[in-house]
DNA sequence: GCCAGTCAAGTCCCG
DNA sequence: CGGGACTTGACTGGC
């Protein structure tokens, strides 16, 4: 089994890259002139995307094949009060700049919108906004002409005191998800509210590829046991083009339980395989780590050595 | 140039 | 029911 590491969004070691600057609207609102702010954030979002391309530069550098990008690319994109403002037309360069590089440098690039796109509200506004906000991707993926099918990764959404009750709400809202944007999601289970077992009776009813968080499982589970769900995950992605994709991250502390830590353990992680080899030809784990790449490079540092283990590249290894 | 506070979102928690 | 906590990185303001 090929293990292939991925991290997050930015890069401790690449200075000033920062793939996420932003501009608040209340910031945004004490600039006078409408057009100038306006040319403003098209200016920080022009960054963002130039910042994202010299991190998948520094990516490819390192032999480094699977990234997260940042959902933070063009601030107010989808803001209320911007309706008329068609944020994609300044970034059609920038955005055709990062596919041309993939096509060079073959990665897996996907995103992770934030907690507050919500697929099973019953509130009507904010299922609105979220789906505006996954356009929103759409569209970034458009521009960098990659197949959008599973780039997004979701949490299943609000518990609101009955989460069977919440689960149908999120069937019932499916059906008014256009089918270009249904596919382009991945559904993972939460360290609060939704199980392993829950997210999987989604996935396996809607036909949506799950994400398998280890470190949320452990925070939030019916039954610690998760290997007999494990050939279930691995099933929601048989209809995928990606091969298997996972989160891998540590408990700060006992205290800070579902907060990440600075690096991964590896005797946790090393454990953890040990228990899926074999079930996959090839997995794709994406380290969430405060010390995001620096903490993909200390793992495999950690993994070398290791009998088990054979390094492929310096973010890739084979598990026997 | 550092540290505390603010910002954005939706849900959850507390009184 | 309303206000604050939560989360995250970026940014602002006070000194």
């Amino acid at each position: 089994m090929i293990v292939k590491l991925g991290y997050v969004a930015m890069s401790v070691e690449l200075q000033n890259a920062s793939p996420s600057q932003t501009m608040t609207f209340a910031q945004f609102s004490k600039i006078k002139d409408r057009e100038a702010a306006i040319r403003k954030l098209e200016r920080i979002a022009v960054s963002n995307i130039n910042n994202c391309l010299r991190l998948l530069k520094h990516n490819a550098g390192n032999q480094i094949h699977f990234f997260r990008l940042s959902s933070r690319l063009i601030p107010l994109a989808n803001h209320e009060e911007l309706p008329d403002w068609d944020y994609i037309k300044p970034l059609k360069e920038s955005l055709k700049e990062i596919g041309d590089y993939l096509k060079e440098h073959p990665m897996r690039v996907d995103f992770h919108p934030d907690h507050f796109v919500v697929l099973n509200t019953p509130n009507k506004d904010i299922l609105s906004n979220a789906l505006k906000t996954l356009v929103m991707h759409k569209k970034l993926l458009n521009g960098m002409d990659i197949d959008s099918e599973h780039r997004c990764v979701l949490h299943t959404g609000g518990g609101y005191d009955d989460k069977e009750k919440a689960l149908e709400q999120f069937i019932h809202n499916w059906g008014y998800i256009p089918p270009s944007i249904q596919t382009m999601i991945m559904l993972e289970n939460d360290d609060t509210t939704f199980t392993v077992k829950e997210t999987l009776y989604l996935c396996e009813k809607l036909g949506i590829p799950m994400v398998f968080d280890y470190h949320h499982h452990l925070a939030n589970h019916e039954e610690v046991e998760w290997q007999e769900d494990w050939e279930r995950i691995v099933n929601t992605w048989k209809t995928s083009p990606l091969p298997v994709k996972m989160h891998i991250s540590s408990p700060r502390s006992e205290k800070e339980y579902r907060a990440h830590a600075d690096y991964v353990d590896p005797e946790m992680f090393l454990e953890f395989l040990h228990k899926i080899k074999g079930s996959v030809p090839e997995i794709h784990c994406m380290i969430e780590a405060k010390q995001k790449d620096a903490a993909l490079f200390k793992l495999m540092e950690d993994l070398q050595g290791r009998q088990e283990i054979k390094i492929v590249d310096q973010s890739s290894f084979v598990v026997e």
